[in-house]
DNA sequence: ATGAAAGCGCTAACAT
DNA sequence: ATGTTAGCGCTTTCAT
């Protein structure tokens, strides 16, 4: 094809055979002339590489797979590929396999729990170990999926299984102080969904903080953790008496705003608004919204980082302790000091 | 480990064998069992896949690819996993694969052409075809790529190569018309990246489109295509004379949008904005952002669809003439009639 | 340092 | 309708 020797492989491919053939040396060693701690003369690999790259050969790894019982793949188990959070999540893992030459699947799960496990089936196979975003699925499903494959968990923590989490008490903590340090409070709780483990992180960190700080914490909804829910909370969260909200996340606490401004509630004057994530669109809207950071690109890095470390050395950085990343208030425009009361 | 009898798979995995075994019958049996067109009584099949079901066996698909020369995986690759837009495509592709029980591998180019060429030779061995969005990459580096792999483009058009695009010129034209009916006489375009298909497509409904209405179109810039680069452009903007605006994408009309509103130019009162592609963030922004949609999900749906058709049946829809989908404007807040000139 | 040969888990002839 | 067998492309003993 290539105007070189005959190519065997029925799919057009060169095959290792070819490039032995061409390089006039046995298929094990081109084998080892591509392998790590292959032991071949310098001499000999020189003129294997260069029968190979004349032949434009790349090895098999499929094949290699079903020997090695490495495939030098991962999977990657997202809950909603449309939601902002996890872009970032997904192009840091992506970034980190690569770095490592491994390739990855992606797989959407919809939000459902049967659909995870099934994915998580599916992929096993072909797949050394697969990270798993926000699971749905319940502990002991996570626990049965965790016996036939290597996973690692992110923005979820579960027993004796590795994780990376990010610290959402720790940045409702922040949000609830910063806040109170301006002067608020009765800080209102636009929650998230109920079966969230980052959700009960943030009522867990703002159960504490209300505690300590002896503010009032009214908890409104539930809404859908989307814009319109924010929206749809604008009106509850100024019969609430509250004179700041914190919201489960970006998306809901831009919705937030956009109800507030549409009720004729001034930003930051008469309410302040704090959200979680810092998506993009967290810098985008007027005003610009303060958020809890939180470092996803990382965890998509640390999450694959760790999968790695279990696959290539067996080395389980403590896998009951997950690796929890710090997250950071970031203030922009939308929060201030309380009470210049209703618009004069 | 299951209790059942011993397992062979050296990975700990029922195999094929395990189940032939369990089941009294050969492996070809089992095998026959699993596929379409497998001649099998009944009942045999059943009781192979009842055997199946209690191992917990699933084929691998690794090695039934090593002989089938069919993976029954597909690549995907994007130029920048943090781009709004191409958020949808990757949902739509996984889904529409997802549906004919293909895997998807995904891989992150960053813009760089040379990335995406190593990337499609990666992946060849482990897909069965990949779809391109965007892609970077030459003409000539397009239709070599062409010839290793069976591909599909998604979003550019290239001769004698399948692709779904997107009527990104129809949208100009309908975004201009509608201004021009409006009432703006002079309308500026803050174009994309030079290199772009879409945008030299945006510029060719724009020239078009000018000429038959008879209106002026500046063209401002170039900036980064992205909300930092609209805000630059602002200022620009405002000296061109233009009533009027329409931005490469919606990020740019985004941050244009901010520009202004720092500069205390109104809009729509002073400034009309148009942008594309009507990612979320469009609806989301004050005020809302009329622009051209771009149906990204179903063109990753579609960009799926056309490679499985190539894949599965071998037919190819017409792949001189790229599939290309509709695009409408969306008209939201951020447009108007002109000329209430200068704020009094 | 290199080669021969035995598989990895599976499918596809070819038999029966 | 089912079983036997020869590989797919590769790695890994075991010889040499």
């Amino acid at each position: 094809v290539r105007g070189d020797a005959a190519t065997t492989g029925h799919h057009g491919q060169a095959t290792i055979r070819d490039v032995a053939r061409a390089a006039g040396v046995s298929v094990a060693t081109v084998s080892r002339a591509y392998t790590e701690g292959g032991v071949v003369r310098d001499s000999t690999r020189e003129r294997v590489l260069e029968a190979a790259r004349r032949l434009g050969y790349r090895p098999n790894r499929a094949a290699r797979g079903l020997i090695t019982g490495r495939t030098g793949n991962i999977g990657l188990v997202v809950p909603d590929l449309a939601n902002p959070y996890f872009h970032a999540v997904v192009k840091g893992a992506q970034a980190r396999a690569r770095r490592a030459d491994y390739a990855v699947f992606i797989a959407d799960s919809q939000e459902d729990a049967r659909e995870e496990t099934g994915l998580i089936a599916a992929m096993a196979k072909q797949v050394d170990g697969v990270v798993l975003c926000s699971p749905r699925m319940s502990e002991a499903a996570l626990q049965s999926a965790a016996r036939t494959a290597t996973v690692v968990l992110l923005g979820r923590a579960a027993r004796g299984l590795p994780a990376v989490t990010l610290d959402s008490a720790d940045g409702m903590r922040q949000a609830v102080r910063r806040l109170v340090a301006l002067g608020h409070r009765r800080i209102a709780y636009v929650p998230g969904p109920r079966r969230s483990w980052s959700d009960s992180e943030r009522r867990r960190g703002l159960a504490e903080v209300a505690a300590r700080c002896g503010v009032e914490t009214p908890i409104l909804g539930p809404v859908a953790p989307r814009f319109d829910g924010g929206g749809e909370a604008a009106g509850e969260v100024v019969a609430s008496g509250a004179t700041a909200t914190v919201a489960f996340n970006d998306l809901v606490a831009a919705g937030h705003l956009h109800g507030l401004a549409a009720a004729g509630v001034r930003v930051p004057g008469e309410m302040s608004v704090v959200g979680f994530d810092d998506i993009p669109l967290a810098a985008m809207i007027t005003p610009a919204l303060t958020t809890v950071a939180m470092p996803t690109l990382a965890a998509g890095e640390a999450a694959v980082g760790v999968l790695l470390g279990r696959l290539e050395e067996g080395r389980d950085l403590a896998p009951d302790h997950p690796q929890v990343l710090p997250v950071a208030l970031v203030e922009r425009e939308s929060t201030g000091p309380p009470g210049e009361g209703r618009r004069g």
